[in-house]
DNA sequence: TTTTTAAATATATTAAAATAACTTTCATAA
DNA sequence: TTATGAAAGTTATTTTAATATATTTAAAAA
């Protein structure tokens, strides 16, 4: 990248130049050398020489054929090659670790998931991933290519020197992940923290196009964030942004969250909450659903099997719920307040339960939003389970749309 | 500006360098021709013909002398012009209206200041502004240049349009400024958000450079902020980004602030509430001190008397800011937690009291940051009361440096 | 005084895009 | 059926702004 006080010089304007004109190929999908003369500003004979160049050398475009005249020579189509050209995404989670090989508009070729088993260390993790690259490689024909590996990691990772700082997940510290990574991939490779990449899937590959301002949430065990603001990925100076499990929402509580701190969102609105709450119903005999589901066993009770009694009309299970409603609520409109985004998208383990919280969220709001925030739109994620997965496709796909990568 | 699909051509090209060479010499404000191709990757030639350009046809860079030789022949110096180039700041408020005639280096030339005098109206604004200007013009020397006209409004301004969407301050809704000025002023000029300004002025003329993370809170009789994230000010997806004031930080509060919601930082917090417990406290007969200063009338009460019996030892005014420093470190580790900013800096008419606020902070931070983010730095606005001022000035000296005014 | 070194400038060259002229191809209409 | 014109794309030339190289200027070191 160009820093601060470097020059611009003719090499950059053409780059520039180029990528403005993959872009706008990827963008239309199919078009016309003088329709992205039009689009572009750029004059014909400079377009025909670069998009020459995108589809010999870099072999990003291809032609199409002609397309229908309109009173003069018909147009030569080209388009985005999207197939043939892949990547893989990876999830590394603390229970499994999901590959998927993808094309370049995000079709899934093939997906593998295996156990994490953190107990076995960090060598057999790295092992793991080496593995599922392996058996991914083998599935794309033999003229096809990959580009890279993007890797979503549930921890902190610091984006300048690849460290992973801290991740309560895996129970890492410090942790030189490019280092291994390195002795054992020959494939650029990308990783960063796995719900700045889900905002980052959704702000290069979500249902909207050019949204500059939203914020993607994440509950699963824990509640993490990741925060679009004026079209930029948040970092924050430390790489700490979205810390949204640990605003408080209830400042009186007793319950204590791992963080030390009283009332945190993690500690009252995650999926442990959930199950421990259900857990502890269970308990009182207060639910015949949970009871019957769980057979008495209270290992049995997760955030899933509240979810399903809930759904299934158990009415403790539905209190259950909507007392975390109201807690997401409560951060959603400090978000919402402070942020101004157009969507807060709720992913994570937890949004995929047809839509029960959305509903509760969606009656609740306006307590905790001002009136001029309460157009926010509330909406599962785009990628559903896959939003990791998908991040990390679009760490790689960014990288390759800027042309950095070969 | 280029947009997403546009071409960069060979103008753009050259408006970058010279863009480049203006801000390394601003940056160092004296060096030679050399030292800035050393820096920038220029070569000497483009640089005297961009320099050459600069002193004779932008007037925003002069000669200075020779420089010491180092065994050759010595560099000629060239410098940022700032005296001789202006800038006028308007403060736009609810009480006053402040106007300040400043070099590019934000050193005061001038400054003026009416009382806004709301009652009289809209129009009645507007020709003090335009008169404001007028003397500020005045003040300047015959050789020497204003380059435009900064204000900063108490109001939420859509950026894009230039109305004033809405002002609870001036009861204003659907204002349109620009338009009224337009016909009576004959300088480029442009306006914002007041404290949106604030954290502008902080960005490009506080006393880091290159801060990319911080957030500025304005506590004035309202409370609002104007952050700052990965280097852009947010307005968010309406322009609404920064409504700190009502984030909630005592839910079961019964306390109901403007807006409607309860609990809100700005009910709870503001310059108002501090009044208003004031004269609680000497309605209950609990302060001497209150009522030796007010001579027991309790409208002349204000937040700043309540400080001054807070500073003189008033144990009942103590009190009161450790409870609005309580409130207000809660809205901090929010922000905090969330944005994971490298600095919070507290402006507006609390900040001024000689660090009591500050130090009631700096004890209670432990309570509701992560201890990853304890590290932030809380410090009173770089400019005190001229922020808003020195911000509207910056808003025009971006424009400059961007080379986007002539 | 001469040589060396650094800074600045003058001149020639280069890279990339713009311009202009030209070819190809088809729709339309005489 | 065949001109005609318009749109798409190509080729050749020009323009622009930067770079490379050579030259000038000026002071320090030999």
């Amino acid at each position: 990248m160009r820093k601060e006080y470097d020059k611009m010089d003719i090499g950059l304007l053409h780059l520039e130049n180029k990528k403005v004109i993959l872009k706008l190929i990827k963008h239309e999908n199919e078009i016309s050398r003088s329709a992205i003369a039009k689009k572009s500003g750029l004059t014909p004979p400079t377009i025909t020489r670069i998009v020459n160049d995108l589809i010999l050398n870099d072999k990003l475009v291809e032609r199409l054929g002609l397309g229908d005249s309109s009173g003069g020579r018909p147009p030569l189509i080209v388009k985005f090659k999207n197939t043939s050209n892949h990547v893989i995404g990876i999830d590394l989670g603390a229970t499994y670790i999901r590959g998927c090989l993808v094309d370049l508009n995000a079709n899934f070729i093939s997906e593998i998931q295996v156990p994490t088993e953190l107990e076995k260390g960090f060598e057999s993790i790295v092992e793991k991933i080496v593995a599922i690259v392996a058996k991914l490689r083998k599935r794309k024909g033999p003229d096809e290519k990959i580009w890279g590996i993007g890797i979503g990691v549930a921890g902190l990772v610091n984006s300048e020197t690849g460290i992973i700082e801290s991740s309560p997940d895996f129970g890492w510290s410090n942790i030189d992940l490019r280092k291994e990574l390195d002795k054992r991939l020959d494939l650029p490779f990308f990783y960063d923290n796995s719900t700045r990449l889900m905002a980052l899937g959704e702000l290069k590959m979500g249902i909207r196009e050019n949204q500059k301002n939203f914020v993607v949430i994440n509950i699963g065990y824990g509640i993490a964030s990741g925060i679009v603001a004026e079209g930029n990925l948040l970092k924050g100076y430390n790489g700490f942004a979205g810390e949204f499990g640990h605003i408080s929402v209830d400042p009186d509580s007793d319950v204590q969250c791992k963080c030390g701190m009283y009332g945190c969102l993690e500690a009252l609105a995650s999926g442990h909450r959930i199950a421990s709450l259900g857990i502890q119903e269970l308990e009182n005999n207060r639910s015949e659903m949970l009871k019957e589901l769980s057979g008495g066993n209270k290992d049995l009770i997760t955030a899933e099997l509240v979810a399903n009694a809930a759904l299934k009309g158990d009415k403790t299970s539905l209190e259950i719920f909507d007392k975390i409603a109201e807690y997401l609520c409560k951060g959603i409109g400090v978000i919402a307040n402070l942020l101004n985004p157009e969507t807060v998208y709720i992913g994570g383990g937890i949004s995929l339960n047809e839509g029960l919280l959305f509903k509760l969220i969606e009656e609740k709001k306006k307590k905790y939003l001002l009136q001029s925030n309460l157009k926010v739109q509330i909406l599962p994620a785009t990628h559903g389970d896959q939003a990791t997965s998908i991040g990390a496709v679009a760490l790689i796909l960014n990288k390759i749309m800027n042309l950095e990568l070969r």
